[in-house]
DNA sequence: TGATAAGTTGACCAATTGGTTAGCTTATAG
DNA sequence: CTATAAGCTAACCAATTGGTCAACTTATCA
């Protein structure tokens, strides 16, 4: 009863989909070629075909692992929680996300932006259910007068927004701070701003 | 003297432009194919290679049109504006780009996504100067104990963050909401989401 | 140990695609 | 009207690239 696979085949899918996740984020579905994706996991080109069929299969598995890394941060927000603890600790996880896998948050983002062809289910599947739970908590809140009385829904819209441009858009950020690349006392000042302006505008 | 081009030309590369901005914002720089932006211009392929020399130069062209498109609403932060004026009609008018014209915002979007290899010398200038300044004029009004103080290059971030998702992230918040596309009530709700929000959180 | 499965790989192919070119038609101006 | 420039387009090419395959080596286990 072998139900694990095998050694070699962990661990040499997981080096094909740290490698792809990169070429990915930085060349987009279309841009990413397996050639490149090859040389940065050190194997040959047709090994990553015998491990994932195809690019989609292989670009579908690294959105997957992304997604659930997505997901799990909400899991504070309940309704006996503390609104403000609650909040500013989900801001803070989706921060640090963005600062330690920026690749992944721009595979995600590059998926978004062309109209989730692969993930589009998903969405409306997994993230809705549970985002509009969350929101129903958000919502009851609010409706105990525990913090000011914003659009539960758009809330998460804007937190998402707010944490992932630093991962998404980082050259943008940089250029405008004027740095080569962000350093973890830029992350942190972006951090401090993004969770103070966001408890601020909940009335928290 | 005929310094003005001719007519025709006008006329195509503007049609061009348009077609091309839609291709690319759908499947990216990689992804969108010359072929494509001839059959959505109703031009063949090597009508668009006579007017602009190369994938790479009319992609360029899209790029400058939207960066200008927007810098402009920015014009309204002044020294001498009301802070709760100006930054509300800011953040306005980025709702309605995001609005009007998501299919430019995406083009962008993905540029910075793949490390801006066409635009970054203008981010780094351009860009750069432009919010430096604007900064400045809000570090003043927060100096002046009209708004609560709040990181001014970080407010930009995430005013840009904010707004620009209902245009780079459109799949995501329709899923979320349950829509096949997103209303003008949808966009209406956003926007007074986005502006109080964010309002609140800089104490106006 | 021997047999079956798992893993490896260079060489190759077909399809896509950015770009070119030669020759054509239409517009413009003197 | 004519000559020059501008605009148009089918056919073609070279390069890239996802994917295949057959032959090979290594691991696994009864």
């Amino acid at each position: 009863m072998t139900c694990q696979k095998g050694l070699i085949r962990q661990s040499n899918e997981a080096l094909i989909l740290s490698a792809a996740e990169k070429v990915f984020a930085r060349a987009g579905l279309k841009g990413a070629t397996m050639a490149a994706i090859a040389e940065g996991s050190q194997l040959p080109k047709a090994n990553l075909h015998y491990y994932f069929g195809s690019k989609e299969e292989l670009y579908r598995a690294v959105l997957a692992r992304i997604l659930n890394d997505w997901l799990v941060p909400t899991h504070g927000i309940t309704l006996d929680a503390e609104p403000r603890a609650a909040l500013e600790q989900y801001i803070r996880a989706k921060m640090e996300l963005s600062a330690q896998r920026p690749d992944g948050s721009k595979v995600f983002a590059n998926e978004l932006l062309h109209g989730a062809p692969v993930v589009r289910e998903l969405l409306a599947t997994e993230l809705r259910d549970l985002v509009v739970g969350k929101a129903a908590v958000v919502q009851a809140w609010i409706d105990a007068g525990r913090m000011a009385p914003v659009d539960a829904l758009h809330l998460f819209f804007t937190i998402w927004a707010a944490t992932q441009t630093y991962a998404d858009f980082d050259v943008q950020v940089c250029a405008v701070l004027g740095r080569p690349s962000l350093t973890s006392a830029d992350h942190h000042r972006a951090t401090e701003h993004v969770v103070s302006l966001i408890l601020r505008g909940c009335g928290l």
